[in-house]
DNA sequence: GCAGCTGTTAGTGG
DNA sequence: CCCACTAACAGCTG
């Protein structure tokens, strides 16, 4: 469920479903999840009740009535899930019961999802060295960040540290959307290319987020639906190719995306 | 059976 | 310090 779009999708399923319900049982799970003692998140979790939600990069922040709020990253394969019956689903590493007898998991079958307890979500950023969430960021702030980096731009675009919230499939799709290869030094782009990648990155994410909101499909001009070794490139430019950068698999049309000389 | 995967982190090395 | 690469985590899919 990881990147921004997605933990959108989950906040927005969290306000639906789990706002101002006083928790009534909390059963915690793998112990690798839980990033403080699982007992402090037990005592702050009873008899509290979440009053809200914030999302920071792939982050989602729900805020507690009592004590701060609960962090959760959802890995690669976490999820909420909402229910009101008794059986609690497999692989559910958290799961509170609240006053309705209605209950939510958080499920997370590769475990490598992770809760925390935070003050706040500007504290959380603050203490895990997190970037500008990518949907929040200013044309100002990119450039700054660009600026002086020696990088591929690929690298850069799924660096946390830097922007929050932009992982492999879409850094692949602001690039191809942006007519840049992926493996381009940071400081061989021209203005105009950073320009480009930077509206791309607000459209990308906004329109994924929609459509995974929305339970839309993806337009068939991204490359995320296209996104295999040679496949027809979704402009029908050439094949897909895929290579490694940052060390993650990458993907793109070498037509549409010329390597630089 | 085996490789690969929307993520992060530790370790290595340039 | 910056950056790239690898392995590791754990379960499922093709």
């Amino acid at each position: 469920m990881p990147e921004l779009p997605e933990v959108a999708y989950q906040k927005k399923y969290a306000d639906a479903t789990i706002l101002h319900k006083k928790i009534v049982k909390v059963e915690t799970g793998d112990k690798k999840i839980y990033q403080s003692a699982k007992k402090e998140f037990e005592e702050t979790l009873a008899k509290n009740q979440i009053t809200g939600s914030e999302r920071l990069g792939k982050y989602l922040f729900l805020n507690l009535e009592k004590n701060g709020g609960l962090v959760i990253h959802f890995g690669m394969t976490g999820k909420l899930e909402y229910y009101q019956h008794d059986e609690i689903p497999k692989y559910a590493q958290l799961t509170l019961t609240f006053e309705d007898n209605s209950r939510v998991s958080f499920t997370c079958p590769r475990k490598f999802g992770k809760l925390y307890l935070a003050e706040s979500l500007a504290e959380f950023q603050k203490d895990n060295d997190l970037g500008i969430d990518a949907l929040a960021l200013t044309k100002e702030q990119f450039l700054e960040i660009l600026d002086g980096k020696t990088g591929t731009i690929k690298g850069l675009l799924m660096n946390q540290k830097l922007i929050a919230g932009i992982g492999n499939l879409y850094a692949d799709e602001v690039l191809f959307q942006s007519k840049v290869h992926p493996t381009t030094k940071v400081n061989q782009l021209s203005d105009q290319e950073k320009t480009e990648i930077f509206k791309e990155i607000e459209e990308v994410l906004e329109v994924v987020k929609e459509a995974r909101i929305e339970g839309d499909k993806l337009p068939e001009s991204y490359l995320t639906t296209a996104r295999k070794k040679g496949a027809a490139c979704p402009r029908n430019n050439g094949k897909i190719e895929q290579i490694k950068v940052s060390g993650r698999t990458t993907y793109f049309c070498p037509v549409c995306q010329k390597e630089k000389s």
